[in-house]
RNA sequence: GCUGCUGUAGCUCAGUGGUAGAGCACUCCCUUGGUAAGGGAGAGGUCCAGGGUUCGAGUCCCUGCAGCAGCACCA
């Protein structure tokens, strides 16, 4: 007698154990029309799922965002069918529903190309035509892996092998075809509607294990309608569009080359970029109280061996060995280059004896490091093999951790801010399977960690094993303006590290002890956020970052010495300026300086030299402003005070008044 | 690192085994103009590198390197 609660509240009484098919149909025939999927006590099932005992049924239809992931994962099965009555002998694996898509690993020989996808797409059309129903049946599970393995289907089998004793094994078929699935489906491939589209071929290995053989992935993509499929399309475009190796290239900022692979040339207007926002964290950590400090770059193997570096990332560190090609092994210097900075500032703070009263010690580094990343890793200036971190380790006592990251967790905000992200969430990695550090230490760095989010409010989501070798983390993850997100900040909690380089202080009580070390980083490194920074703003800087901030376009030949004039001024004002005197017309030179993505041009032509004004043009604007050329120059030094500037001048005046 | 794809002028890209191409950018000349391309001329090549097949290779084959996508990795 299931008695099953509809959202709104109202009960429905069944005499005996009903579906969702049913139950829907008693509601009324539009419900049993749209609904394709049901969730029950919060649990997402087949609409054929029989309901025996009393429930809350939600009946999800396509309006529901949940429709989503019940298409991506339909339109997976319907994929692989398709494939496998094309190219008989092909075995199928997974296919999940991812953001956005999903996919369907294949194992087969002969790679699929996107030559392939037309005819593939086409026999998906012809499948989700036919709408042959999906139904549940559960096997015994000797005769599903027999079953499978008859078909030649090993990796299925190897599947089911592995599914834990007692789940049951669940098959669902779409008319001919059937698959080992664990659901839920929609009522028949005829739901998966049309707005799918397969997007690319790839490697990747069974089971994401590297060891394991390598099958061959299709990616597709799969909206609802074929508005939302178009939105994404576009927006897919929209991220080439911004791409920071296209944008780097087009604006002139850096490039990379073989000879130097993973590594930058940073050009004039990227190494502005670069010092703009380098000078900008200075001046934030000086505010915050942090000391800088510059350590080596080549460190003697023994240090790293020391730090557990060497046992955990030895493959990944650029070593230099030095010494006659004669010389005994055990001669020979063997040097890093430094992967991180952590073990030299545990050395600088080791330094002569260090007292309570010293702690919290911020000490920051502006720390160049090599690692050598597998090749193919690297990503334009985003992964590289050779960047430097924004990295500071504050020494602190246990007690002084809370307080420690609820001031780090505001200026990482601050400094968000500043930079145009508005928002980040908040993860907590804790142990993984690969650690130094015993288990005492970990609950212990861990709870402290725990209660320092507590205290300051932070809220997370959980990171299970995702910790770093010698401490817990928070991880910061921003949100760029097309929805991309990017993890950045970081917060380590170390206590493992103080003890195996054994740095101390001296406490109130004349004792030495150990403190506990915080590896913090806000941006990371500043290649991988300079990348992050072109895209999320597309180039189009705001003033104070713009690598070029104005271009003062003359009209005609008359007005060039007053152009140079107002360059001149601007330039006094602190200004990056440049003059575009040249013998073009003025359409040429606003279209070239607006595709370079220069803020503000300044036009003169007759007019303003006589004037002594200034026609002030905005990037992405048609409209032109008409400025006393003063005026101008006092605005625009304004505008392009960087923001932490700006509050100093504002606080400086509120002091003063 | 693995799988697949790609590598031709500064950039974007054509190129059928038979003399290396276009547009933009660049240089020069004409043009002095009012807010997203004025006109003309010129210069520019290790066709990624090495090997092989061939009378002949940018083109076909092999190896390497690099880039791109995904996977794996990311202290």
């Amino acid at each position: 007698m299931p008695a099953i609660t509809l959202p709104d509240g109202s009960v429905r009484q069944f005499a005996a154990p009903v579906t969702g098919t049913a139950v829907a149909a008693s509601i009324g025939p539009g419900l049993a029309r749209a609904a394709l999927a049901m969730e029950v006590d919060g649990r997402l099932v087949d609409l054929g799922h029989e309901i025996d005992a009393d429930s809350r049924v939600v009946f999800v239809t396509r309006r529901d965002p949940q429709s989503l992931g019940l298409i991506r994962h339909d339109v997976a099965h319907v994929l692989a069918e398709a494939v496998q009555g094309l190219y008989p002998g092909t075995q199928v694996t997974i296919g999940p529903a991812i953001e956005n898509g999903f996919y369907y690993d294949f194992a087969r020989n002969e790679p699929f190309t996107p030559e392939d996808f037309p005819a593939i797409e086409a026999r998906m059309r012809e499948i989700v035509a036919r709408n042959a129903s999906f139904t549940r049946e559960v096997w015994p599970r000797d005769e599903a892996i027999a079953f499978f393995e008859a078909r030649g289907e090993r990796f299925k089998a190897e599947l089911i092998r592995d599914l834990p004793e007692g789940e049951p094994i669940s098959i669902y078929r779409q008319g001919e075809w059937l698959d080992l699935c664990r659901g839920p489906h929609m009522r028949g491939t005829g739901d998966v509607g049309n707005a799918f589209k397969l997007m690319k071929v790839a490697g990747a290995y069974w089971r994401g294990d590297h060891r394991n053989p390598m099958l061959t992935r299709i990616y597709g993509t799969a909206w609802r309608d074929a508005g939302e499929l178009e939105a994404h399309l576009h927006q897919i475009e929209e991220a080439e569009r911004r791409d920071h190796r296209r944008i780097g290239r087009e604006m002139d900022l850096f490039h990379i080359q073989e000879e130097a692979v993973g590594s930058i040339f940073w050009h004039p207007k990227g190494w502005r970029l670069y010092t703009v926002l380098q000078d900008y964290m200075r001046r934030i950590q000086s505010a915050h109280d942090y000391v800088e400090v510059r350590t080596p770059q080549l460190v003697d193997r023994s240090l790293w061996e020391a730090s557990g570096h060497w046992e955990n990332y030895r493959e990944h560190m650029f070593i230099a060995e030095v010494g006659d090609a004669g010389e005994a092994e055990d001669r020979k210097l063997s040097l890093a280059l430094k992967p991180m900075n952590c073990p030299c500032h545990v050395q600088i703070f080791k330094h002569g004896l260090r007292s309570y009263r010293e702690l919290p010690l911020r000490m920051a580094e502006f720390g160049a490091c090599h690692r050598y990343e597998p090749s193919g890793a690297l990503h334009g200036i985003m992964r590289v093999r050779a960047f430097t971190q924004d990295d500071a380790h504050i020494f602190c006592t246990e007690d002084q951790v809370a307080a420690e990251t609820a001031r780090f967790v505001a200026m990482l905000a601050q400094v968000y801010r500043d930079l145009g992200f508005d928002s980040f969430v908040v993860k907590f990695a804790d142990r993984p399977d690969n650690r130094a550090g015993d288990d005492a230490t970990w609950d212990r760095a861990e709870a402290a960690l725990v209660e320092a989010c507590r205290l300051a409010g932070v809220g997370y989501e959980l990171n299970p094993g995702e910790g770093a070798f010698y401490g817990p983390k928070l991880e910061f993850v921003l949100r760029d303006a097309i929805g991309r997100d990017w993890q950045c900040g970081t917060l380590q909690v170390d206590y493992v590290l103080p003890d195996r380089l054994d740095a101390s202080f001296i406490g109130e009580d004349s004792a030495r002890h150990r403190p506990v070390m915080l590896h913090r980083a806000i941006l990371g490194s500043f290649e991988r956020f300079l990348g992050i920074l072109i895209e999320q703003y597309a180039g189009r800087f705001p003033l104070w970052l713009a690598p070029v901030q104005v271009v003062v376009a003359s009209i005609v030949t008359d007005a060039e010495p007053y152009a140079l004039e107002v360059v001149d001024r601007l330039k006094r004002a602190g200004l990056v300026v440049q003059a575009d005197t040249r013998n073009e017309k003025i359409n040429a030179k606003v279209r070239e300086h607006s595709l370079a993505r220069v803020p503000v041009i300044l036009v003169v032509g007759r007019k303003e030299a006589e004037a002594r004004t200034v026609a002030m043009r905005r990037l992405g604007g048609a409209a032109q402003e008409l400025l006393d050329l003063d005026e101008a120059v006092r605005a625009l030094a304004d505008e392009a005070l960087p923001p932490d500037l700006k509050r100093v001048g504002r606080d400086h005046v509120a002091e003063l008044t």
